[in-house]
DNA sequence: AAGTCTTGCAACCGCGCTCAA
DNA sequence: CTTGAGCGCGGTTGCAAGACT
């Protein structure tokens, strides 16, 4: 239900405080509380409506308010939970004593989204970014953000960097086979001009001689990834394993089948095979979510 | 030194929910 | 059941300060 403001409310004062309304404010609220925000103005003396006074008694004035630099302990807990919370600021700011909901947005859409990115991660769903033009592009992000791994001590921080390690693995696999194996594939045409890594926007050289070499020469970059076992995947895991990544170790014997795995969708929701695949994958030796879910209850 | 751009944060706005009349 | 006041939440804006050219 709409309330429209009322008459006098129009030209009521807007824009910061001075700090004389603060201790109008303040001296109030420790006298008589805060019963009715609505009334609060006029018995105070202010010329401000109740949502302004809320606001900046919520926001600033509250004797319990945290003031200062959030310290990396905190950063890690509202990136957890933010990854199970969403943006319900307020339900975030419940489980942090001291920090108000405005400040955690603002730490969230200021300094944690670009962290977030700059690790190739996507900032509302937390995983490796998938947007299909820019995929290998993120993918050296990913594989960058990855590295970072070693030399990770914090055991939140060593659960992601492995994630995004195997995440890293699976996506390289996956596009580069789609590029060497799909002619229809519009990157794969042999008109020089639409050669993959221009339509995808690279120029480095290595990659293009990496792309131009045979599969057989191929091979040997690939020895040192690793696909984990299918004893240590759910059924429908190592059902797609086995029919794509799996697929993918029979380099230098010809594949008349090609039978690989669909590139990723552009879109978060996880559309293709191949995707559900990975997303379930990911979800293996992952009790992050379900330990901020069983924080929070 | 001056102008422009970027960043961080306080405050505002609009929407939706709850609850009493 | 309907209506409207009050409140809380999430998104957005505007401005000051710092960084950059």
């Amino acid at each position: 239900m709409m309330r429209t403001p009322s008459s006098d409310e129009s030209c009521l004062k807007k824009g910061p405080w001075s700090p004389e309304e603060d201790k109008i404010l303040v001296e109030y609220i420790q006298k008589h509380g805060h019963r009715s925000w609505r009334a609060l103005p006029k018995l105070a003396g202010l010329n401000r409506c109740g949502k302004s006074c809320r606001l900046r008694w919520t926001n600033y004035l509250r004797p319990d308010i945290k003031r200062g630099k959030f310290s990396h302990e905190e950063e890690q807990l509202i990136i957890n939970l933010h990854a199970v919370l969403g943006n319900k600021w307020a339900a975030i700011a419940s489980h942090m004593p001291g920090r108000t909901d405005n400040e955690i947005k603002n730490l969230w859409n200021t300094h944690l989204k670009k962290k977030l990115l700059q690790m190739g991660l996507d900032p509302v769903t937390h995983r490796p970014r998938t947007d299909h033009l820019n995929l290998l592009n993120n993918l050296q992000q990913i594989l960058a953000a990855a590295k970072i791994v070693s030399s990770l001590t914090n055991p939140c921080e060593i659960n992601n960097g492995l994630r995004l390690q195997s995440d890293a693995k699976l996506l390289l696999l996956q596009n580069i086979f789609q590029l060497k194996s799909t002619p229809s594939h519009p990157a794969s045409n042999s008109d020089p001009l639409l050669n993959p890594f221009d339509v995808l926007g690279f120029n480095n050289p290595n990659l293009q001689n990496f792309y131009e070499s045979p599969l057989s020469q191929i091979q040997p970059h690939f020895q040192n990834f690793e696909v984990p076992h299918h004893d240590q995947l759910p059924t429908q895991v190592c059902g797609n394993l086995n029919s794509s990544i799996r697929e993918s170790h029979k380099f230098g014997s010809p594949s008349p089948s090609n039978s690989l795995p669909n590139l990723v969708s552009a879109s978060p929701e996880r559309s293709t095979t191949f995707e559900l695949t990975l997303g379930d994958f990911m979800d293996i030796e992952e009790p992050t979510d379900t330990y901020w879910k069983s924080f929070i209850e």
